[in-house]
RNA sequence: GUGUUCGUAGCUCAGCUGGAUAGAGCAACGGCCUUCUAAGCCGUGGGUCGGGGGUUCGAAUCCCUUCGAGCACGCCA
C-alpha cells in the first residue's frame, strides 16, 4: 500500500496543480512543530520567487484548495508561507486498518528484487570471536533482514578468514606437540582420521600460543611459513588438517553466531578464492592492466577526479605470494560467477574504506565486475569503552565476545529477579534474550559509520531509548491481550476506530510511518533509521497506555477498537525488532 | 605532509537532499503505583549546534577559512 506520505503529497500537489503552480513544489514532510500540525508543505516559500507571488498568498491558495478534502481535518497557511495540514481521524483509522489487513503491515514488496550479497562477519578460524567482530555481526545481519523485508533476495557470506600463515601457526604448532599424528607424515597415503586431534578449547588456545612464538623464535617462524607454503602447495597432510581446523571452528562460530541470532547462507572462506587467483592474475597481466612497480605485481587505480594520489592496487607482493587484495578480488570472481549478484555489500570496518576503493576500482577496471553490480562499502566505526578508547578487558586484553555476552546476560538475570516472579530457569532465558536487545539496540542505534561508546552500566539499565525499553513495551502488550483473552473478549473483525483523543491520534499517526521508515532504513542503508522509529512508537504507545485505560471501557466495541489498534502496533514493534535481529520474551 | 571523518545540553546520541521555538535518553530536581507490568508516565532546569566569514527571504544543515580530535595513506589483514 501506498505511504501516508504519498497519499498527503498526491492531494496536496494536485492542488497546487489546480490553482496554476507546479506539482513539484508540493512536496511534504513530516511536521517538525508538532504543536501546530502534524504534515507540513514548504513549497509555497520556495516557490514564492518563480511566480513573483508572497509565499502567503500562495499557501493560502493551496489552503483553500485543500478545504473539504476528506484525507485533511485541517489544511492552513501560516506566516511566512507554510502549509500545515493535519489529517482527518476517519481517514488516519481507514490507514492502519488497511495496513492492519495488508501483508507485510503495508509495505510492498519491491517492483524489481535485487540479488544482493553481503560480507559481513569476517571472523578468523581458530580464533574466538571478540568484540570487534560484534558490529560487522550485528549491523550486517540487520541490513540483511532489511533487505529482506522489502522482497530482495538477500545472500548473507561470512568471509572467514582462513587462509594465511596463521594456518601455518597452528599446524607448526600442533606438529611439535604431537609429531606422531599421520597429517605430518609425508610418506603417508592412508585415510587421515575422522575425529580431529583437537577441540575448539585447545584450538583456540594454540593459535595464541604459536603467534606468541613466532615474534620471539624466528627458526619457529620460518617453518611456520614453510607449512603455509606447503599447505598451500597441496600438501596433503596438511589440507587433511586443514579441513579439521575448518569443521571445528565453523562449528563452534556457528554456535557463537547462533547465540547472537546471527546466521549466513555462505560459510565460504579466503580459501575457496584461492583456485581463482592464477587465472584471474594471468588475465590481469594479458589485458594489460598488471604491470611490476618496485617488484610488485600492480594495477593502476587513480581517477581524474580524485582529490588525492589513490595509490595503485597491489595484485601479488614482490616475492609473487598473494595477499588480502589479491583474495578479495579472486573472491569477487567467484562471486560474480557463481551467483551474478546485482549488489554486494561489504560491512566493514571503516578503516578500509581506501582500501576497498582500491579494491573496487581494480574488480571495475578489469572487468572482473560489471558496471551493472553495484559495490557498497559500509564502514563501521569503532567500538570503544567509556573512556572512549577502543574497548578492551580490564587488564587490557581483547575482549571475547562470549565473555561480554555472559557478562551482560548475568547482570540482566540479576535485574530480572531483582522484581519478577520467575522460575530461575524462565528468568535466566528471559534474561537471554533481554540481554541481546540490550546489546544489539545500543550498537544499531548509532550510525554505523561512527565510532560508539559501549557502556555497559548504561546498556544494562534498560531506562530511556534502549533495546529492553522496547521489549518492556511489547510485553505490556502482550499481558493485556492476555488478559483480555482470558476474559472472553474477542476482537475478530473488530475495526480500529477513528481516535478519541490525541495520545490516540499520535499513536496512529506513528504507525502509519512505518513504510516510510523501513524504506528510508533500506535505501540508505541505515538500522539506526528502524530504532529511531521504534523509539518513537513505543513511546507514543507509552502515552496512549498511560492515558488510556483498555481492560476499563465499558464500550465493548471501544475496547475491541482499542484492542485491535493495540495488536498492530504489537505486530508493528515485532516487527522492527526482528529487522534489528532481536526478539521479545513474554515477561520481563 | 596529503586525504578523510567528525566536533550539537554535564554525559551518550538524533536531526544534516536549507524552513517555524535545535530534539531524545542518561544524570539533577519535583510529581504519579487500592485500577491493564513504575524496566513506565507527567513536569522543571540545562545548548554561543567548536570559532570566524560567505551564499540565502531563511543555515546545526550548503561553500570557504580556522582551531581541535580520530582514522587512512604499496608489499599486514
Amino acid at each position: 500500500m501506498k505511504e501516508v506520505l504519498c497519499f498527503i503529497e498526491q492531494e496536496v500537489m494536485e492542488a497546487f496543480e489546480a490553482r496554476g503552480y507546479d506539482r513539484s513544489v508540493g512536496r511534504v514532510s513530516v511536521s517538525n512543530r508538532p504543536d501546530l500540525c502534524e504534515f507540513q508543505c514548504n513549497g509555497a516559500l520556495a516557490a514564492a520567487k518563480r511566480y513573483h507571488k508572497p509565499p502567503m498568498e500562495i499557501a493560502g491558495d493551496v489552503a483553500e484548495e485543500l478545504k473539504g478534502r476528506r484525507i485533511f481535518a485541517e489544511a492552513e497557511a501560516c506566516p511566512p508561507g507554510f502549509l500545515n495540514l493535519t489529517l482527518s481521524a476517519e481517514f488516519l483509522a481507514e490507514y492502519v486498518n488497511a495496513m492492519q489487513a495488508a501483508p507485510n503491515l503495508g509495505v510492498e514488496p519491491v517492483e524489481k528484487p535485487k540479488r544482493i550479497m553481503i560480507d559481513y562477519g569476517g571472523p578468523n578460524v581458530a580464533k574466538p570471536l571478540h568484540v570487534g567482530h560484534l558490529r560487522s555481526a550485528i549491523i550486517g545481519e540487520s541490513i540483511k533482514r532489511i533487505g529482506r523485508f522489502m522482497g530482495h533476495e538477500m545472500i548473507g557470506d561470512v568471509h572467514l578468514g582462513d587462509w594465511g600463515l596463521q594456518m601455518g601457526l597452528i599446524i607448526t604448532e600442533l606438529r611439535l606437540r604431537r609429531p606422531q599424528l599421520p597429517y605430518f607424515d609425508e610418506n603417508y597415503t592412508g585415510p587421515y582420521p575422522e575425529e580431529a586431534p583437537f577441540t575448539i578449547g585447545e584450538l583456540e588456545e594454540i593459535y595464541p600460543t604459536a603467534s606468541a612464538k613466532s615474534k620471539t623464535d624466528d627458526a619457529y617462524k620460518e617453518s611456520a611459513m614453510a607449512a603455509t607454503y606447503e599447505l598451500q602447495h597441496g600438501r596433503r597432510g596438511y589440507q587433511a588438517l586443514l579441513a579439521q581446523i575448518l569443521a571445528v571452528s565453523v562449528a563452534d562460530l556457528k554456535k557463537n553466531y547462533e547465540d547472537l541470532k546471527v546466521s549466513f547462507e555462505l560459510w565460504k572462506g579466503e580459501s575457496d578464492a584461492q583456485p581463482y587467483i592464477p587465472d584471474m592474475v594471468e588475465k590481469m597481466k594479458e589485458d594489460g592492466y598488471a604491470y611490476l612497480s618496485e617488484g610488485a605485481l600492480v594495477v593502476d587505480v587513480k581517477e581524474e577526479t580524485d582529490t588525492k594520489e589513490i595509490p595503485p592496487c597491489m595484485i601479488l607482493k614482490s616475492d609473487g605470494a598473494s595477499l588480502y587484495n589479491t583474495t578479495d578480488l579472486a573472491t569477487l570472481v567467484w562471486r560474480m560467477r557463481d551467483y551474478r549478484p546485482d549488489k554486494i555489500i561489504y560491512v566493514v570496518d571503516k578503516r578500509q574504506e581506501l582500501y576497498f576503493t582500491q579494491v573496487f576500482r581494480c574488480a571495475r577496471k578489469t572487468g572482473i565486475v560489471p558496471k551493472e553490480t553495484e559495490l557498497e562499502f559500509v564502514g563501521f566505526g569503532t567500538m570503544n569503552g567509556k573512556d572512549g578508547k577502543p574497548f578492551k578487558t580490564r587488564e587490557g586484553g581483547v575482549m571475547k565476545l562470549s565473555d561480554l555476552v555472559r557478562r551482560i546476560n548475568d547482570q540482566m538475570y540479576e535485574k530480572i529477579m531483582e522484581n519478577a516472579t520467575m522460575t530461575e530457569e524462565e528468568a535466566r532465558a528471559t534474561a537471554k534474550v533481554v540481554a541481546l536487545s540490550a546489546i544489539k539496540y545500543g550498537d544499531l542505534s548509532n550510525q554505523a559509520s561512527k565510532d560508539y561508546i559501549f557502556d555497559v552500566d548504561r546498556f544494562t539499565s534498560f531506562e530511556g531509548n534502549t533495546g529492553p525499553y522496547i521489549l518492556y513495551t511489547i510485553v505490556r502488550m502482550k499481558s493485556i491481550l492476555t488478559k483480555y483473552a482470558q476474559q472472553g473478549g474477542s476482537a475478530d473483525g473488530a475495526a480500529i476506530l477513528p481516535a478519541g483523543d490525541p495520545a490516540e491520534k499520535a499513536l496512529m499517526l506513528a504507525l502509519a510511518g512505518f513504510q516510510g521508515a523501513v524504506r528510508e532504513a533500506y535505501e540508505e542503508t541505515a538500522p539506526h533509521k528502524i530504532c529511531a522509529y521504534c523509539y518513537a512508537l513505543a513511546d507514543s504507545f507509552n502515552r496512549f497506555y498511560h492515558g488510556t485505560k483498555i481492560m476499563a471501557q465499558e464500550d465493548k466495541n471501544v475496547q475491541a477498537g482499542y484492542i485491535r489498534l493495540l495488536e498492530l502496533t504489537k505486530e508493528t514493534l515485532e516487527c522492527c525488532i526482528a529487522l534489528l535481529g532481536f526478539e521479545a520474551p513474554e515477561r520481563m
